[in-house]
DNA sequence: GATCCGCCTTGACATGGATCAAGGCGGCGC
DNA sequence: GCGCCGCCTTGATCCATGTCAAGGCGGATC
């Protein structure tokens, strides 16, 4: 982390947006006090690298709000985003201090983070935050394999509806079936590409296709409409 | 697990052959003779299913010997190999009853299960197993977002020679640099492409390419020499 | 040792997505 | 209001890999 702490310290995570899906969802009183106790806010402006590959990483953190990605590159350039992090998602390995992954900071990032140590020696008595701990890491390890699924067998276009779908899923938009959702997408035509294991030109020529089958609408290239929810995900009947 | 306990439940931990890197890897003897206490073995014949998606599965288990395959399958048929299980590598996942994977026994299998509720148990009260658990999911949740760097940018040629280090790494044999190396592929060529997320022809060209450019050699196709490790690295020169 | 079968290899051809190239659009600074 | 710049779209073409098809090889069976 290359950036100080943020100013505003005074958010108390009774009113945190992410108080019951992150690290910290399933701590009885003690261990979310000891927590909040622990805790420090960053803020990391857009396109600055949260860590680098390699780099020593000090602390966990939760992401409170905004986007991150996790990617990795090969020595000639070619980049395969790995994750998406959205607000609830965790960053940092405990029990390892070097960084697997580069992670950017796609959007203005809010995270709250905690040293490693303390964070570790927390694990060992706060049984509520060790299993959190662990769900999460297994989710993260099933997201991951379902991933390998789309980046293995999918084709361009369904990897943009599962894309589309998965952003549907996480944006936090009132259960409305049957009716228009409008969803806009965190990731740009480039990053998007990346983590499709795409190129630009593909992904914008297959949203192009979405849009003139009528199965979405382009308000803006980042802000999509979706007509009939279960139509677009009609398209992903063989592959899911 | 459709299979009965197997009948020779004389091994002892002590002789082990996965007892230093499997999830008893970090126990203390205590913790250790409680892992031996509720531990039993069963083997899975070669080509049976060890358990299936969406499966209930109450057991966890280390592979003692052989090799596994966790693998993902779309409605059509298209199917991705998200792992290869062997020796000492973990199967299941605490806190879940069911399973999110096929799993298949590639060759003969031996696993030492616990069942899955006092594993958890003993989860709670271990903290070596638990820090060894925990360890276990990250280090493959790494491994699975290496494996997406390779579904989503590499060529069919740097996939196969990928594999082939990988199972280089993975086998037990004895260190010796600038000297060829014999290694037995643990996948026939249909799952080796499932794996790597090409077509069976697209593999066995590669390796045909490779064989004829001197990097390998074909004792069987099954069995590989690698006459310069140092040589067939070098390959992965942009990709890794 | 003939036949069969599973697995692998090879060839010919097709194609989805990459690459190369041009231009559009919208926000921002002056 | 104009020009610039980043991001996106679209078109033309190419090519790596998929698809389809044929045949080889080796191990098992009788």
């Amino acid at each position: 982390m290359r950036i100080s702490r943020t100013e505003d310290l005074r958010l108390d995570c009774q009113y945190c947006p992410v108080r019951h899906r992150a690290i910290c969802a399933a701590s009885d009183d003690t261990e979310f006090a000891t927590l909040n106790d622990i805790k420090f806010y960053k803020s990391v402006p857009a396109g600055q690298a949260v860590a680098r590959r390699g780099e020593r990483l000090n602390v966990v953190a939760s992401i409170v709000s905004g986007v991150a990605t996790l990617s990795k590159t090969t020595v000639d350039g070619r980049m395969q985003i790995t994750g998406m992090l959205l607000p609830s998602d965790f960053i940092g390995r405990p029990g390892r201090d070097t960084c697997e992954h580069d992670i950017s900071a796609v959007t203005d990032l809010t995270l709250c983070c905690f040293r490693r140590k303390p964070f570790e020696n927390l694990i060992e008595s706060a049984p509520g935050i060790r299993r959190r701990l662990l769900d999460i890491a297994f989710d993260e390890l099933d997201a991951a394999r379902h991933w390998m699924l789309l980046l293995g067998c999918l084709t361009a276009r369904e990897k943009i509806v599962s894309f589309l779908m998965l952003v549907l899923r996480r944006s936090t938009l009132p259960e409305v079936v049957d009716q228009p959702v409008q969803i806009d997408l965190p990731l740009s035509r480039e990053a998007t590409a990346s983590y499709l294991g795409l190129t630009i030109e593909t992904v914008s020529r297959q949203m192009s296709r979405l849009r003139k089958e009528g199965l979405i609408e382009l308000e803006t290239a980042r802000r999509v409409i979706i007509p009939d929810t279960s139509r677009l995900e009609a398209e992903l009947e063989y592959a899911d």
